[in-house]
RNA sequence: GGGCAAUUAGCUCAGCUGGUUAGAGCGUUCGGUUCACAUCCGAGAGGUCACAGGUUCAAGUCCUGUAUUGCCCACCA
């Protein structure tokens, strides 16, 4: 019979594992399949770079949820996918061409988009290659990009529908213009922060009059674009004013004074400029008193024509030298330092520009409705719930989106223009002719759409909508989608919308918001910051499994986790301990074969053998309950103190001598040690299957020789009886472990050596416990490292002993020659003086006549009895130590 | 300016509906080459549960306020 080999060495087995599970198609969902179906649609991670630690906590939390419930027998279907990332990975690009001193434009549109899909094609197979390794049990088959065909044409297809609907509109307003990017972004893609800036007091004269009004401007290049000024209509100050003309300085063009509440008069001197084209406010105010607006800006932050003598200066340079002049002129009154919220672009950093241009939108408050529905309603659950509040908040103050982007890559917007006719066309493909004049001059849209355009879509369209599809009918609607809060509005909103608004369902049931990945000083991990962990390579130093349970295990329910690469080695080090022990019961097995689906005969075990299979009874109770609830990290504290503490160091320790037993009388016993412990050992690698699939995988194949074709990965998830818990065997063994602690700590405290291996002797309070304990000898020398056990109700203390009180019993432990008095008596009164600072406490809670009258009996009760034990303890404490005297 | 979260041992975190002497891992101290595992085993030290009030017989746990940190949202020029 084959060992297991003694080193944990994961690269090993790792590459070949996820083969064989290729190989034998375990991910590939079956539409026509009769179980019940459960799927997951990945959120696709763009293709701008590698996969990140985010992505491995994200990715191994649905691979746990999916093993899982594959191995309950659900039908599952994981499917993967890449996103096109519009604007980011255009910008990625764009960088990387600028080193060969290019720009997008001097390749032109058709050879930069072909640059961008060289970059998809070399980028795309490192994040599915990063997935393998990790061990993601995704559906290959289907993986998808938000750009190929079918995606491509539900895209197109929800364009026309919404535009038809009257849900699509196109309509002049002030969006965010990235000067650098030379696009639109939207709300959602500009960044805001506080920034050290300058309020500057201006002064516009009246016209035919020596008076001025004076304006208080952050941005003071802008007045170039002004076409009025702003009161307050209640400001007793600027009444008079309202009706008359201002001129601009410099321009000399003439302002209409006009009154609107937009105004706040506590504000600077509560007199504004209106500069329509280039603020959302101004632009507002503009439409309600039909006023002229006059955009300053090109497309690249330059100034234009209208800026007169600035025309051509970049819009920031335009303001140093403007404030300049009109400090010369005299019109600049003053200058105040002021923290100004500034808008940057969310992929270059620049400077965002309020800009008037023409754009595509959606209307979102018909579909908010829905997707606020469902969450009230309970049909669409967060986790932690507290995500709701955000969800809801963006929702219910939702504002229409601007999708066209003037980008180069992404999904060209199906819009066509007559260059005769100006007839527009929104359809899913060219028109040969114009509807309107039958005439063939026909141009599509320039621009493109916002990358989540086509991830909104994402649960559906990647099982092949518009189309009715085999896939689509049993795998949609998904069950859980996992992401991190960042993308509530971005994505899982509008996912929420879309799917209503096209499938009439809510796209998943439950949505999981993990926290971001900081290292160890809580710095959110960033490429930029150069803080990032690969997991490529972790799973080099460490095993992929070790990555994995590690995340696991330390990353908090809906927190930020923490994580440095020492952090790895929790996960290594269980992996290893989980390893070494199935060698251990391997090594035992003498000829005894173990199958898939061995069954135990209750008859014949022995107590340890019951007490961990109603250990494993209440574990594996737990680990559902909390997988259940999305509780992942729990449910994989929960494995691994079962695996490590009751299985490894209680449950293996104690049967040792029977597994070893290679007597003839012993045989029975020993068979049964060896078949419990198998058994157990098989539950624990398909409790820890779905959190580290490749050692439990490993062991189970070289646990199962003769079955070395089967999968753990099919078996069937493990399922006790309830009726293998027992209260009191659980109790007994507790009274062991009790046992072995107290003796263990004593020889610790008196230096006496584990290799003196001595005696113990108990006194017990009944003589159950004193049966109980003689009857299992074995185990307690094996827990408690010691030699002979004798118990009895009425044991002796004997002269010159070491001493100790549980719960039921007292332990001597003679030490004749060994024992240092001083040592001991130390020891004893250290012990004594807890027990009495505990009693102290108990006697306080119990001559409260309050808690007495008030609190329940039972509480009372649990009380009274602690009491009296501790009393006991005391008691017996005493004595001990009195009996040290005169030695 | 709003909102959300967090604040428990040196570090990272558990502690569910209030009631056994507040736990784990890492780190630290001491002791161990017992033939599964030194990626290990055993023992110990280490906490006024951010602060201030309140509710209650009883508060780490509920309420109010404060402070600190982090995140999200926000068109006051």
């Amino acid at each position: 019979m084959a060992e297991i080999p003694k080193a944990y060495d994961p690269a090993q087995f790792e590459n070949a594992i996820y083969e064989e599970w290729l190989a034998k198609g375990i991910f590939v969902g079956d539409p026509s399949s009769k179980k019940k179906p459960f799927s997951v649609v990945i959120p696709p991670p763009n293709v701008t770079d590698v996969l990140h630690l985010g992505h491995a906590l994200n990715n191994t939390l649905q691979d746990v949820l999916i093993r899982w419930k594959r191995m309950q027998g659900f039908e599952t279907e994981w499917l993967p996918g890449v996103d096109h990332a519009g604007i980011a990975t255009q910008v990625v690009v764009e960088k990387n061409l600028a080193r060969e001193g290019l720009s997008r434009h001097d390749l032109g549109r058709e050879k930069f988009v072909a640059r961008v899909w060289k970059w998809k094609e070399e980028k795309f197979p490192q994040i599915i290659n990063q997935l393998r390794k990790i061990g993601c049990s995704c559906d290959w088959s289907r993986t998808r990009f938000t750009m190929d065909e079918g995606l491509s044409r539900a895209v197109t297809e929800v364009f026309v529908r919404l535009y038809n609907k009257g849900l699509i509109y196109r309509g002049e307003r002030i969006v965010n213009w990235c000067p650098d990017c030379l696009t639109t972004l939207s709300d959602d893609e500009v960044e805001r922060e506080e920034v050290d800036s300058f309020l500057y007091y201006i002064r516009y004269k009246l016209k035919g009059r020596d008076e001025y009004l004076a304006v208080a401007t952050t941005r003071p290049e802008t007045m170039l674009g002004d076409t009025a000024l702003a009161v307050n209509p209640e400001d007793e100050r600027y009444k008079q004013y309202i009706g008359q003309t201002a001129i601009l300085p410099i321009l000399d063009r003439q302002l209409r004074i006009i009154a609107d509440n937009y105004v706040d008069p506590q504000f600077g001197t509560g007199v504004v400029k209106i500069t329509p084209a280039h603020d959302p406010n101004d632009f507002e105010v503009a439409q309600r008193h039909n006023l002229e607006k006059i955009n300053i800006l090109n497309r690249d932050g330059t100034l234009n024509d209208n800026a007169g003598k600035y025309s051509g200066l970049d819009r920031l340079d335009a303001r140093q030298k403007l404030v300049e002049e009109l400090k010369q002129k005299g019109y600049l009154l003053k200058i105040e330092n002021y923290q100004l919220i500034s808008g940057t672009c969310y992929r270059c950093g620049a400077v965002v520009e309020p800009f008037l241009s023409l754009q595509w939108f959606v209307k979102m408050k018909p579909l908010a409705e829905p997707a606020i529905a469902a969450v009230r309603s309970g049909k669409l659950r967060f986790h932690p719930e507290h995500w709701v509040k955000t969800y809801l908040h963006w929702l219910e103050n939702v504002r229409d989106w601007c999708i066209s982007r003037q980008l180069w890559w992404g999904h060209r917007i199906p819009v066509y223009y007559c260059r005769d006719c100006n007839q527009i066309t929104v359809a899913g493909a060219r028109p040969s002719t114009c509807p309107g004049c039958g005439g063939g001059h026909i141009d599509q849209d320039e621009d493109v759409l916002d990358t989540w355009f086509s991830s909104w879509l994402w649960p559906f369209s990647t099982f092949g909508w518009p189309d009715k599809t085999p896939e689509l009918e049993k795998f949609f609607p998904t069950r859980a989608l996992f992401t991190a809060s960042e993308i509530i509005y971005l994505w899982v909103a509008r996912m929420v919308m879309a799917s209503y608004e096209f499938m009439g369902v809510e796209p998943f049931s439950d949505v999981y918001i993990h926290g971001t990945v900081r290292d160890a000083n809580g710095i959110k991990m960033s490429k930029s910051l150069g803080n990032g962990i690969d997991p490529l390579l972790i799973i080099k130093n460490y095993g992929a499994d070790a990555l994995r349970a590690s995340l696991m295990l330390v990353t908090p329910e809906g927190q930020d986790p923490s994580i440095s690469e020492k952090t790895f080695e929790i996960g290594r080090n269980f992996a290893n301990k989980l390893w070494s022990a199935s060698r251990f019961v391997r090594m035992n097995l003498g000829d005894y074969k173990i199958r898939a689906d061995m069954k135990l005969d209750d008859e014949s075990l022995e107590m340890p053998d019951r007490w961990i299979l109603s250990r494993l009874t209440r574990t594996l109770g737990l680990i559902n309950n909390y997988l259940s609830g999305f509780r992942f990290s729990t449910a994989a504290k929960a494995a691994y103190d079962f695996a490590w503490n009751d299985y490894c160091s209680n449950y293996l320790e104690m049967i040792k001598p029977r597994l070893a037993d290679k007597r003839d009388a012993a045989a029975g016993s020993a068979q049964v040690a060896r078949e419990c412990a198998s058994f157990v050992l098989l539950s624990i690698l398909k409790m820890l299957h779905p959190f580290m699939p490749f050692i439990t995988e490993a062991i189970w194949k070289l646990l199962l020789e003769d079955q070395a074709q089967s999968s753990i990965s099919t078996q069937p998830w493990p399922e006790m009886p309830l009726r293998y818990i027992n209260q009191q065997l659980e109790e007994d063994v507790g009274t062991i472990i009790r046992l072995a602690e107290a003796v263990r700590a004593a020889c610790s405290d008196l230096d006496v050596p584990p290799s003196k291996k001595p005696r113990v002797l108990v006194r017990c309070e009944n003589p159950d416990t004193a049966r109980m304990l003689n009857d299992h000898k074995e185990e307690v020398k094996n827990l408690a490292h010691s030699g002979e056990v004798l118990a009895s109700i009425e044991m002796a203390k004997p002269p010159l002993s070491a001493s100790a009180v549980i719960p039921g019993a007292e332990i001597f432990i003679p030490l004749e020659g060994l024992i240092d008095i001083e040592q001991e008596r130390a020891r004893l009164e250290k012990e004594l003086e807890q027990k009495r600072a505990y009693l102290e406490k108990i006697q306080k809670k119990l001559n409260n006549s309050d808690f007495m009258a008030n609190a329940p009996a039972e509480i009372i009760e649990t009380e009274k009895e602690k009491l009296k034990k501790t009393d006991q303890i005391i008691e017996k404490l005493n004595k001990n130590l009195e009996s040290l005297t005169g030695w």
